[in-house]
DNA sequence: TTACCGTCTGACAGCACTGTCAGGGTCAAG
DNA sequence: CTTGACCCTGACAGTGCTGTCAGACGGTAA
């Protein structure tokens, strides 16, 4: 699949394919004319980048994980970092969570007074 | 209050109290030697500018809501934007919700994963 | 072969922050 | 009055994206 294709259907820019490349969170195979190559694979991997990054985790924090998250295997030695960073994920996620829900309910007491407002 | 002591306080940095008074967010008094002189409510609005910026809220667009957040009146006109506004931001939350809740999953399972491998 | 579309690389630009440094002023304590 | 802590402005730098443009090549259909 050619990376206009995969943009397509991802909905992720052509730009932003290629910059994910750089970064080395995606190592597409290459056509005889130089033309990236993507596998179906892929797009499983730009899904869970996309996931990971809206939950604010830096692409290079993205790429410690991104090997044992598709091989489904532990792939590499310094686990014992690995493991805490990802506790520390997830402990971002939750504490984000929670701030998420107060600003939610910040804006949704605007709105009800907006209506209040406004009949 | 004098920058350094709100700084302390709030823990955000003297920087980017700054960048906020630039930014139109903020507007503490002077003293008569050029010192910005924070009032106790402005600990309240850097409040609530951290939890909507942490809920992906840009500065420009907390500037909107930050008044009638603060004075909890419509201090304004153009009500029928500031609503939409506010319940697309609404919905972006919760979208964003959604996005945590994935993300949390992902990473709880490696982590489960991981836990399995080294008893 | 000529169009034309898709792709390549590289570079520049912009946003929203956030840090840091320089050069200079304020102010209270000793 | 001097020292030291604190503050001022302005500017430059860097991160993490993301868009866009230029100039060139690949591949294919008429």
């Amino acid at each position: 699949m050619k990376i206009g294709a995969l943009s397509r259907r991802t909905g992720v820019s052509i730009r932003m394919l290629r910059y994910y490349e750089a970064e080395g969170l995606l190592t597409p195979e290459r056509t005889e004319g130089g033309y990236r190559d993507y596998g179906p694979g892929d797009e499983d991997t730009i899904e869970r980048i996309r996931l990971l990054g809206s939950a604010g985790m830096t692409l290079s924090v993205i790429r410690m994980f991104l090997p044992c998250s598709l091989d489904h295997r532990q792939a590499f030695e310094p686990c014992d970092e690995l493991k805490s960073e990802l506790c520390r994920q997830i402990d971002l996620i939750d504490e984000q969570k929670r701030k998420l829900a107060k600003s939610r309910k910040l804006l949704a007491d605007l709105l009800t007074m907006f209506e209040a407002s406004t009949p």
